[in-house]
DNA sequence: CCGCCTTGCACAATCGATGTTGCAAAGCAT
DNA sequence: ATGCTTTGCAACATCGATTGTGCAAGGCGG
């Protein structure tokens, strides 16, 4: 098949006895606009197969200005960007064009050197997860005229699906306290916390208010102080715990866990109490992380639905959608035991 | 900034009085060598500057056949490969590089299909992490005159970077041998086993090796049938666990768990079981998973030095290593209880 | 047999950057 | 002033595929 250098067209012209123009019409289907007879398109595909010719993508791109790329910023690879990444890839993979993923590592700055590196490359679209910055990107984008798209984190600009994180954190927040363990008499040690992420951040503000329309609905008060969201770090989260436990003298009875990043600094600690100390507080976790349903203790999870969340970005992206938010409800996993 | 459509050389050219060949060099730094004279140099890159010009990697990539595009193949985002591709990305873009990361599903046609895929953007050279037909692989690399190097899987026709897996699995073994509990006095029980992998493939192998190096070196007495390696399929992981546990009438004196996906699909069956079983039977898992440590019973474990792995790999490839196996030892994680 | 419309294809321009070649002007020695 | 070397840059061909245009041969009606 291959044995030595690439061919061209131009190869594959003369071998055919046609014109490259010919060769070039037969190869990438226009040739019946281009009123080829199909004898001709036959015999040359023919030569081509047999020849192992495959066509030079930087040509292509250069004069049609498309390049064939479909390009994922994602933050960094953890378990659920590393799911959005893979479907991305099947996704991209099925429409028969390359997909190219980045990650920037929460990087402002990186974010907006990559798009404009993308930006050389003809990029045919982009879809941006957790980004950081996103009205800078979609401008960005829209002044070199290519389509986008938001994950995860919406964006006012730009079409974007995200988490219906305030119908998931409620539905978890339910679960939890369904299944809270009985009152300790202790004061703060009966209430319920929420714990990790970035409560300027869309996502955690909107985690924050489901979980204050189920504890509304139910009657149950809530103090601002059980609401400690500065950070996804998971070393503070598990400073965070720390602290708390220490004020608290033990656990709280409930333990909202925002992200599997504070699921991990969290467990870190956690995982060395004591069995009698674990049985009394109920944990949820808004992240799908399996071995979480092996602790020796319940924890409740909410998982975004990763699938439908590509899907329904490149529904937006190839209907040229216009800046519209869709929100998708995540799957609750109740601890079964 | 960039407020219309891209600028190319030619506009550049215009606005500095210049010729696009002299703009050409000036901004790609050869100018010195074209006898450009600093002043112009330096007016042209500042106007450049000021329009936000920005080369046109296509037309690059056709006119000099090197795109700037480096590649990564991996089978599925699972922790390891995404821990790979998170150092791949920083490593390339250190270069100045772009990654392209694909994954390939562990299916050999698609591998082909990718490279070949991959040629026709002049990839600069590709870096392929488990590939399920690595001698195919190279092959079509080496038509293409495309530098690869291959990790965790090895290949005898191109340099290969692989985990030092009889080594990682003696250090495991020895361990779970070190922390073994009482003997139950029922024959088949007090065994060890290693469970999942595929013993086709050189790591798996290997770990069967560094298995069996430790078992004689204790005098520990091993039959076949205490290596039951299949598959890494995690269900077939948690029916393997279940098969043996009802053969044995509970869970081996110690188990070896060979891979991330083999240890979920085992937990899943084993989590259930009573802390009394557990605590019967010494675990060792031959990969990182950090909620393994937080688990209700004490699991070693063997991280690969993923870093390490890609580093040497790219020392490899930018030295024109010719096609020899290096080997980088993993790193064990006892359990700390 | 003549004009006219198809059919079938070749020609040539083009995308944007690179690099080779050529040619003035400047510098220098004699 | 003459000849020779440098310096500084513009012209032009090139990478490979796409696409607008032109043109010949064939078909058909009258």
């Amino acid at each position: 098949m291959s044995n030595k250098q690439k061919e061209t067209i131009y190869d594959i012209a003369a071998k055919a006895g046609a014109s490259a123009s010919t060769v070039s019409a037969a190869l990438n289907g226009t040739w019946k606009k281009r009123r080829i007879s199909q004898k001709t398109a036959e015999r040359i595909i023919k030569i081509a197969r047999e020849q192992g010719y495959t066509t030079n993508n930087q040509a292509r791109a250069l004069r049609t200005s498309r390049s064939g790329l479909v390009a994922l910023l994602v933050p960094e690879y953890n378990r659920f960007f590393s799911n959005i990444a893979q479907t991305f890839s099947q996704e991209v993979r099925a429409r028969n064009l390359c997909p190219v993923i980045i990650s920037t590592e929460r990087d402002p700055e990186e974010e907006r050197h990559v798009v404009s590196d993308l930006t050389n490359w003809q990029i045919d679209s982009v879809f941006f997860v957790g980004s950081v910055a996103p009205d800078d990107l979609s401008r960005q984008c829209q002044d070199a005229a290519i389509p986008h798209v938001f994950l995860d984190q919406p964006c006012a600009l730009a079409p974007s699906v995200v988490t219906d994180n305030r119908a998931g954190a409620r539905m978890l927040t339910e679960q939890i306290l369904a299944s809270l363990p009985p009152q300790s008499g202790e004061g703060l040690r009966d209430q319920i916390y929420f714990l990790g992420g970035d409560r300027t951040l869309p996502s955690t503000y909107n985690r924050i208010e489901g979980f204050s329309d189920a504890m509304c609905a139910q009657d149950v008060a809530l103090h601002p102080s059980q609401i400690i969201a500065e950070t996804y770090n998971k070393d503070a989260a598990t400073r965070a715990i720390e602290a708390l436990y220490a004020e608290l003298g033990g656990l709280p009875r409930g333990l909202f866990i925002n992200s599997d990043s504070v699921f991990e600094g969290t467990m870190r600690f956690v995982a060395g109490l004591p069995e009698k100390e674990l049985r009394a507080c109920a944990f949820g976790c808004f992240d799908y992380e399996p071995f979480g349903q092996l602790l020796r203790f319940p924890v409740h999870m909410v998982r975004q639905r990763h699938r439908t969340l590509v899907e329904r970005a490149f529904w937006l992206l190839e209907n040229n959608s216009p800046p519209v938010l869709e929100q998708v409800v995540p799957e609750l996993y109740p601890a079964e035991f």
